[in-house]
DNA sequence: TGGTCATTTGCCGGATTCATCAATTGATTA
DNA sequence: TAATCAATTGATGAATCCGGCAAATGACCA
């Protein structure tokens, strides 16, 4: 017996839930970077940026080459990023949505009732 | 100064990681459901999907029609099932890449060292 | 009105995750 | 070899999430 299918996901999806982790993947969309790097660009201190890197790694969505003393570190499979363009895509409509609602309801003074 | 964009990916990266949840949007993958239908189909006791659907629903991933007593469930924004289909590929693609390596091991009896 | 069904909310102990500090490892250089 | 730099690991308290039960709400029927 095997870990079912949506259980994956949801791991998959509980990896890239934490801001630290987002960032990374957003600075290593132009490619791959030197931990000393993505120290400042991601604004966390090492041990905690290595920590994150860690439970990336293990979720196999990024790898890592090591260099002498440095390590760097790279996006593993490109679809993520197609991932969090999807992503982002909906968060704006979300948002446009909610926008919306609010000029509506600027516009009549009335509370967020029905429609009709 | 509001919630920086990182943040807010996260928070919906969040609202996907959980199993019980994602089970949810795979059911309603194939139309609106009530919550009667739902509680079979996903497994759980009603008060809890109550729970993960009210997370869903104020995260605005799925919205509500009453009609009297039941309540029916849709998706917001159909953008999330090609999310899932995304996820669902770079997950396939990196239990492949596993599943590979496992069947180098077991060709050459050795350890997973390098391919040199 | 009282009772029942569908759904939601409140509460709470247990488990997990977060973020910080100190200590460790491994490579490099004096 | 000792000192130094890069990165990781371990430990820990605080915060958050999970999942179950009991109680509340709201619509409908007798």
């Amino acid at each position: 017996m095997s870990t079912p299918i949506y259980q994956v996901k949801a791991e998959f999806f509980k990896t890239l839930g934490h801001p630290a982790r987002i960032r990374i993947l957003e600075v290593l969309r132009d490619g791959e970077r030197p931990v000393s790097e993505l120290i400042p660009e991601v604004g966390i201190e090492a041990s905690h940026l290595s920590q994150q890197l860690g439970i990336m790694r293990r979720a196999n969505l990024i790898q890592v080459r090591k260099v002498g003393a440095n390590v760097y570190y790279s996006v593993t499979e490109p679809l993520l990023f197609e991932l969090l363009e999807v992503a982002k895509r909906i968060i704006t409509a979300s948002l446009t949505e909610t926008q919306e609602l609010l000029e509506q309801m600027q516009a009549s003074g009335t509370g967020p009732g029905p429609t009709t």
